[in-house]
RNA sequence: CGGGGUGUGGCGCAGUUGAUAGCGCGCGCGGUUUGGGACCGUGAGGUCGAAGGUUUGAGUCCUUUCACCCCGACCA
C-alpha cells in the first residue's frame, strides 16, 4: 500500500485520555481508534493486524478439523432462557435490547446456546459426530469497567470454537489437540516463551479448565508457574489440594502476573442436555452430546503484542502479524523515484507486503513513523543509494543497518 | 458499583484573587528547504463536556448531570 493512500496519519503525541501503552501507541500510530471506553474501531493498518493474528489462529483451528463459520450477534432470549443465563444474576454482562414489537434480544456475550441449538439440525447420530464449528466474531460484554485499552473491551474479537462428541474419551483427545493447536498460536506469535497452559477452575463437568496465560506485567491474573514443566496453576485453585493432585511442591513455584489470551472448557452436557442436542448411538439410543468450548481472543493478544514488544520509538510487530513486512521510504523523485517504484512493484509481485511510503515528507518523519508504525524492516531509496548501488535496510528490532543490492534483498526477503 | 482524578480548536496543553480565550503540534496559502519529525511570512479553526444557578460580568464560583482515565470489586 502506498502511504499517499492511507487515510490514517500519526500523532505526535500520545492520546491525553490513555494510559495503557498499547492503546496510546495504536491511536498514536493510527491503528485503532477509540469510540467510548472499551469500544475501538480498527482502522487500515490494525485491521491488518487484527486480521493477520486471526489468520494463524483460523489455520490451526482448521488444521485440528475446524468448520469455520459465523453466527449472529443478536440473540434470542429462548435458549438463553432455557440454559438458565438469560438471567442478568446469572451472566452479568449482558447488552439486552428489543425488537420495535418489544421482543427481548440480547447481543451475544458468548455463543453456547444457539450453537448448541442450531446443531439439532446437523446432529442426529453417532455418525455425525465429532464436528467442531468456529468462528470469529465480536462478543459484547456489558463490563462495570473496560480497561487496558484492547486487553479488555465492551466489545472484542474472540474466535470460539466449540466441540461436539460422542464419549468423554473422543472429548478428552480433541481438549487435548486444541491445547496443542493453541500452544502452537502463541509460538507462531511470538509469545510461546511466555505462555503457560494454566490449571483454573472447572465447572461441573471437569474439576478444572485450562486458561493461557501470558507473562506479562499488565495482566490481570495471579498465576504459580512450575518452569521445569511449563505449568501453571492460577490462584482461583491454587489450594494444597490441587498442589497434591498435580504433584507439585508450593516451594517449586513462582508466583507471575499473567494476561488470560485463551481458555477451554469441557462442558460436557450443561448443554445439550437441557436444550435437547441429543444423537442416537450405535444400540440406537438416544444421548446427550459432549461439548467443550475454546476460546482466544485475537484483539486482546493485539493489543498485548503491542505492548510486549513496543519501546520508545513506538511498536514492534513480529513479522507473522506485522501490518506490512517492509517500509519502504523513498527520498527524493525523479530517476530515485523509478527505482522506489520498480522496488515497490517488485515486492508486491513477489508477494510480499510493503508499505511504500511516497509522501511528500521529510526524511526525518518517514523515519520515525515507520518506527512508530513497528514495521519489521525499512528499506531506503534515495541518491545516496543509487550512487553506491545499495539500498539502507534496517531491522525495526535490533535497530540494525545494513547495504543491501536488490538481489540480497529480495534473498533476505522472499 | 465504591473511591480518586480529568474534561478548554483535529491532537497535546496553559489560563492567577471572576472582566467574554491563548500556546505548541497539525492544517491552508506564498516562499526557502530536502537523510532523522525544517524555516520565514501569512491565514483558517473554539457556544471552554452538558444543563441550571449566583453575579453588572463565569473557562474560572455553586448545583445537577454526562463522558473519559486510574485503584478496588468482577470478568475472554
Amino acid at each position: 500500500m502506498r502511504l499517499t493512500h492511507l487515510f490514517t496519519k500519526t500523532s505526535k503525541t500520545a492520546p491525553g485520555d490513555e494510559v495503557a501503552r498499547n492503546a496510546q501507541l495504536l491511536i498514536q500510530a493510527g491503528f485503532i481508534h477509540k469510540e467510548m471506553a472499551g469500544v475501538y474501531d480498527y482502522l487500515p493498518l490494525g485491521k491488518r493486524v487484527l486480521d493477520n493474528i486471526i489468520q494463524v489462529i483460523r489455520e490451526e483451528m482448521d488444521g485440528i478439523g475446524g468448520n469455520e463459520i459465523s453466527l449472529t450477534a443478536l440473540q434470542q432470549k429462548d435458549p438463553w432462557v432455557t440454559s438458565g443465563r438469560w438471567d442478568d444474576q446469572v451472566m452479568d454482562v449482558w447488552f439486552k435490547t428489543k425488537l420495535a414489537n418489544g421482543t427481548e434480544l440480547g447481543l451475544a456475550p458468548t455463543h453456547e446456546e444457539p450453537i448448541t441449538r442450531l446443531m439439532k439440525s446437523h446432529i442426529h447420530s453417532y455418525k455425525d459426530l465429532p464436528v467442531y464449528p468456529y468462528q470469529f466474531q465480536i462478543k459484547f460484554r456489558n463490563e462495570l469497567r473496560s480497561k487496558s485499552g484492547l486487553m479488555r473491551g465492551r466489545e472484542f474479537w474472540m474466535k470460539d470454537l466449540y466441540s461436539f462428541s460422542r464419549t468423554q474419551a473422543e472429548h478428552d483427545a480433541f481438549y487435548e489437540a486444541v491445547s496443542q493447536a493453541y500452544l502452537r498460536i502463541y509460538d507462531r506469535l511470538g509469545l510461546g516463551e511466555l505462555t503457560y497452559k494454566t490449571f483454573a477452575s472447572g465447572g461441573s463437568f471437569a474439576q478444572f479448565s485450562h486458561e493461557f496465560q501470558i507473562v506479562s506485567p499488565v495482566g490481570e491474573d495471579k498465576i504459580f508457574v512450575h518452569e521445569p514443566t511449563r505449568m501453571a496453576i492460577n490462584e482461583e485453585v491454587y489450594t494444597d489440594e490441587v498442589l497434591a493432585q498435580l504433584g507439585v511442591k508450593r516451594e517449586d513455584l513462582v508466583e507471575k502476573t499473567a494476561v488470560e489470551a485463551g481458555n477451554i472448557f469441557t462442558l460436557g452436557t450443561r448443554y445439550s442436555e437441557p436444550l435437547g442436542l441429543m444423537f442416537t448411538d450405535e444400540a440406537g439410543k438416544s444421548q446427550p452430546v459432549i461439548m467443550g468450548s475454546y476460546g482466544i481472543g485475537p484483539s486482546r493478544l493485539m493489543g498485548l503484542i503491542a505492548e510486549q514488544f513496543a519501546d520508545e520509538k513506538g511498536l514492534v510487530w513480529p513479522a507473522v502479524v506485522a501490518p506490512a513486512l517492509v517500509y519502504l521510504v523513498l527520498i527524493g523523485e525523479g530517476e530515485v523515484q523509478a527505482e522506489a517504484d520498480s522496488l515497490y512493484e517488485q515486492l508486491q509481485a513477489k508477494g510480499i507486503e510493503v508499505l511504500y511510503d511516497d509522501r511528500d515528507e521529510r526524511p526525518g518523519q518517514k523515519f520515525a513513523d515507520s518506527e512508530l508504525m513497528g514495521i519489521p524492516y525499512r528499506v531506503t531509496v534515495s541518491a545516496r543509494t543509487q550512487a553506491s548501488g545499495q539500498y539502507e535496510f534496517y531491522v525495526r528490532e535490533s535497530g540494525e543497518t545494513s547495504p543491501l543490492t536488490r538481489a540480497e534483498l529480495l534473498a533476505k526477503l522472499v
